[in-house]
DNA sequence: CCTATTGCGGATAAAAACTATCCACAATAA
DNA sequence: TTATTGTGGATAGTTTTTATCCGCAATAGG
């Protein structure tokens, strides 16, 4: 069992996105820069997450990334699903009918059950993991991170960020 | 994520041997025959839960597999441990170290939050899979399976188990 | 209009993991 | 002694993951 690096690129980027401000937009460079990521293949990755809604992205010259959502309403599992792909980690491939003796396809209407007990264990991991919201990550790196860091994430944010001229979907309208 | 195909062979196995009597065993072919499984590949599986004590081994003619222990005290963890490994799906590759901007390391000695937060998902997981004991499973199959996928796995279980002279660990000791 | 920047999608390929097979070997029951 | 079985290593085919590149569409700014 194991996770691509992707999810762990998918929410550091969305975590940095979280904190650019209003409506502006950061591009998909910048973030793949901030990870020591490779820019070409990170991309593949926040396409999923826009696919997912979970990002919203503007083409073009000041175009980049930005949250679709307010933070709070983004869970772990949301970013999760978006770049692992929502199928469920065990596949039961049926194989107690694979025996040499052939039954009828009618002794296996119920469900296996070792495939129901994986399937639970699934269920509890995805119910962990849509009780932290992206929100709860900014704000434990805010309040409890190194501050030296979390200084140089804000810089890097504000260096990179980029105003929008008017959004579909404005988290934040107007600031001045 | 995604769970090899070698845990839901190593499960079904398990528990296939959890009706062997005593201490006698079943041969690792038959174990394949029964699941229409490739028997070489599914040797190396086997293998893994033998090299965890979950099952034991016994070479020779009249050789093959048994449970090491009790179906009560082998959990769907212990067995997809064995065969996934130990390691965590989310593995922090640390690339919120990895920006342009390089930080002394004294600033990371908290661990990165959204490690904390998969690790904390994946204790989830492995906690319901702790829960379910390879007896509750075979208890599942006999009382709510249906009697003809059950009846054709006994009678395939009693034609392919071969009793032992002797056991360094007998789990049933004597029987008649 | 033109240019430069950015995201998107497809094609491609390198690397890693998974699946599968085979063989020589040790153990051992008959 | 022979036949059967598990063990471990070597090997190879397949799939998945990771990574790169290029042409395309969108668009901000001149």
């Amino acid at each position: 069992m194991k996770l691509g690096e992707g999810v762990e690129a998918a929410i550091h980027c969305a975590a940095t996105l979280a904190s650019v401000d209003g409506n502006s937009t950061m591009p998909g460079a910048a973030l793949a820069e901030s990870f020591g990521l490779s820019p070409s293949y990170l991309l593949k990755h926040l396409n999923m997450l826009t696919a997912a809604r979970i990002l919203e992205s503007v083409p073009g010259p000041a175009g980049g990334y930005r949250l679709a959502k307010p933070a709070e309403r983004i869970t772990l599992l949301d970013i999760v699903l978006a770049v692992e792909g929502r199928e469920p980690a065990f596949r039961c491939g049926e194989i107690r009918r694979n025996g040499p003796v052939k039954i009828d396809a009618s002794a296996y209407v119920k469900p296996c059950g070792i495939n129901a007990a994986m399937l639970r264990a699934e269920r509890a991991y995805r119910a962990a993991l849509a009780e932290t919201r992206l929100s709860d990550i900014v704000a434990e790196y805010a309040e409890e991170g190194d501050p030296r860091s979390f200084a140089a994430s804000c810089a890097f944010v504000a260096r990179h960020q980029r105003p929008q001229k008017s959004s579909s979907n404005p988290r934040n309208p107007k600031q001045t």
